[in-house]
DNA sequence: TTGTTACGTTACGGTCAGGATCGTAAAAGA
DNA sequence: TCTTTTACGATCCTGACCGTAACGTAACAA
């Protein structure tokens, strides 16, 4: 999916064998033109005009690749998301923090916070946008994060009956609240309040990676 | 503010006495012909021309009293935002569940959710804009919530250093999460899991207007 | 070669925001 | 009553920008 079923096809799978073969170095052009000019004027100030003159390619060449700006901007997107935090092996508390602050990181490092707010919009008005983009930008962090707690639940650091998609809401949500509505900056104790948050209803003694201590601080580290 | 300094001149207040004065029935008029819109089309699908026309108004008179869609859409916003539960005398823990039901209520049941994502895209790009929403729409909400949790803390259900801001931003974050991003309906359990949740980390012995009654469990309150 | 497709160039069509003009209507002040 | 000032409708216009359509040419496959 997010393949055929469209008129231009995508970068990979050309449309048909026979002819002139699309230009592979093309695909990386545009993609980066995009990149850098969404970091520079965010979703709502790119125009595709713009990011053909910077590829040095021609305005047709970019929509024989994708039909719309918005598939386009999201398939750029998608190229910024590599994962930079590992998990597995420190225990749940460890983990979601690193999580949550590679997510703060992506949204305020990478033109990703530029762009979603136009993103969002153009969401809400095409669905097959929306299932685009939750399923290569939202759905593999939300399994990251959703095997965190899994592995927490299992190893018996969150209790038996956690509300999975609960925790994961609650720690993620406010972060996305805070980019898009409120406009505040994330304080950066949110990792540690955020988890000490979730502990504290779903934590078992097991999990006491450090006492429920002072809430002020921690002197835990991140690491 | 969001008064003078700019060429059209807000409803009620017309720029000099002289004159011919604007007709207030076109204010009402155009709102309402907003907010039907708004209902029916979104943000993005709305524009100005349509509005006019179904105000039985012209063009120009829209723009002699909004500079600008978002602005015209930011009020007409506001006018159906009237608080419709009452807090302070139910305990915290009541107070906070009301207020998120009233959240999701306002996201789901007004136009208001289909109008955020568009408007957070314009937020993004136009400062001046997201001012008048925080402070219009944004503002008086957010004080009502730190005013639920500031008599919590007063009355000695929360510890005294909870973190207001944190507690507000952990229950209306996963709202609009769940509207702009993953788009997947909000639980109707969330307004108690979220004050459970908040609750376990912050509440003490005395807030316990309920028995942990166990939803899944948790006796506990924290400290 | 022949067919098919990519490419650049150029030119459109269409939509919409936001502003300008102009003639007219409604008020305040002299 | 006359003048000034501003609102109003109707109309037109500019400027962006998205997304397409032609057309001629280049690069492949058979």
């Amino acid at each position: 999916m997010t393949e055929q079923a469209r008129g231009p096809r995508r970068p990979g799978g050309h449309g048909s064998d026979r002819g002139r073969p699309r230009d592979p170095e093309m695909d990386r052009m545009i993609l980066d033109a995009t990149i850098a000019l969404l970091a520079e004027v965010g979703y709502v100030g790119l125009t595709v005009a713009e990011v053909a003159r910077r590829a040095g390619v021609s305005k047709p060449a970019v929509y024989r690749r994708w039909a719309q700006k918005s598939q386009l901007v999201v398939e750029a997107m998608v190229t910024q998301m590599r994962p930079d935090v590992a998990t597995g092996d420190r225990g749940v508390a460890e983990d979601l923090r690193a999580l949550i602050g590679e997510l703060i990181d992506l949204l305020s490092r990478t033109p990703l916070g530029r762009v979603l707010p136009g993103l969002v919009a153009e969401m809400a008005a095409d669905p097959a946008l929306a299932a685009s983009y939750r399923e290569l930008i939202i759905g593999p962090n939300q399994r990251r994060w959703r095997a965190a707690v899994d592995r927490g639940i299992a190893r018996g650091e969150l209790s038996a009956d956690t509300d999975v998609d609960a925790v994961v809401n609650a720690l993620a949500g406010p972060v996305y609240f805070g980019v898009l509505i409120t406009g505040e900056p994330i304080s950066a104790d949110y990792p540690r309040t955020a988890v000490d948050l979730v502990l504290a209803r779903y934590g078992t003694q097991d999990g006491q990676d450090r006492p429920p201590s002072s809430p002020t601080h921690t002197e835990e580290v991140r690491e």
